[in-house]
DNA sequence: CTTCCTGCAAAACATTTGCAGACTT
DNA sequence: AAGTCTGCAAATGTTTTGCAGGAAG
């Protein structure tokens, strides 16, 4: 839980006795390079191509696996047909998502008062909760306003 | 949004000029007999061939579609891969997911006070909410207790 | 009867895996 | 040198699609 930095995540994996390849930092650079961005594993492959066309897209799913185990990347999930990742939350500190139904943007939303509906979702059901994910559905200014046009 | 009822989704599928056959029929009867079960198109597959052996599994994905079009149903991911689905919450009445990082088990919570949450995120970001969905992930009674006995 | 639905098989995707060679440490 | 990592190709698992026959309205 880091800064997402070059050095700091190189740092991490060294210390963990993975190794540092070029495609590793390669494929970090590619989420570096596109902050808030939400890449799919094709989209980092086409990203990642440009530097090292030798790349193969197995190495970038191993990759992204590596790296959403180590909790640098986050995996998510916004309902077509292919996981995206972003660089995972420090700390507690959440984002939610906020998903255009119409032309699929996706845009960010700071919130922390999940916290206290955590502790009293745990409290009813027993379950102990480590995380959660909210998504919110809808239509974003521009969309919203062509719609409203018509 | 009406009751789920095999009379009512029928006469809203007559409605809409969509037909009623006997594999549209049975896959209800699935949902209606395993409510809050969250099953996947193979799941019902299996469950509705008991009753009708020469159904086809892709009969079963276009019926899933259709009645999630139709707002019958909702399609939903919990991250194994493949698509579940229940009947879709009558009204604005939601229940969010309590998925068990253990055993999988997906328990259900109802809960209202997202709704103003939502509006708030309306206000801040300019999007117009029409749906929002909550996951929480940990682990449930029965886990967290061989987990702590660890 | 007309049109929509179905089952089958094949196709389309996203993702994973086996393996031999290449590279990091 | 040792063990990990990579690229390729093939395999996997889920979902979609084309088509000809069959059934609902």
């Amino acid at each position: 839980m880091g800064p997402h930095t070059m050095e700091a995540i190189c740092q991490k994996l060294h210390d963990k006795a993975y190794k540092v390849t070029p495609q590793r930092q390669v494929i970090l650079k590619a989420f570096l390079d596109h902050a808030q961005e939400h890449l799919s594993a094709e989209e980092v492959y086409n990203i990642v191509k440009e530097s090292d066309p030798e790349i193969g897209l197995a190495t970038v799913y191993r990759t992204l696996d590596l790296l959403a185990d180590l909790e640098i990347l986050e995996k998510m999930n916004f309902d077509d047909g292919r996981s995206r990742y972003e660089f995972a939350g420090e700390e507690e500190h959440h984002h939610h998502h906020l998903i255009c139904l119409e032309c699929g943007k996706v845009m960010e939303f700071e919130d922390d008062l999940l916290e206290s509906l955590e502790a009293m979702v745990a409290k009813k059901t027993g379950f102990s909760i480590v995380d959660h994910q909210v998504k919110f559905y809808g239509f974003c200014p521009q969309c919203g306003r062509s719609r409203a046009a018509n």
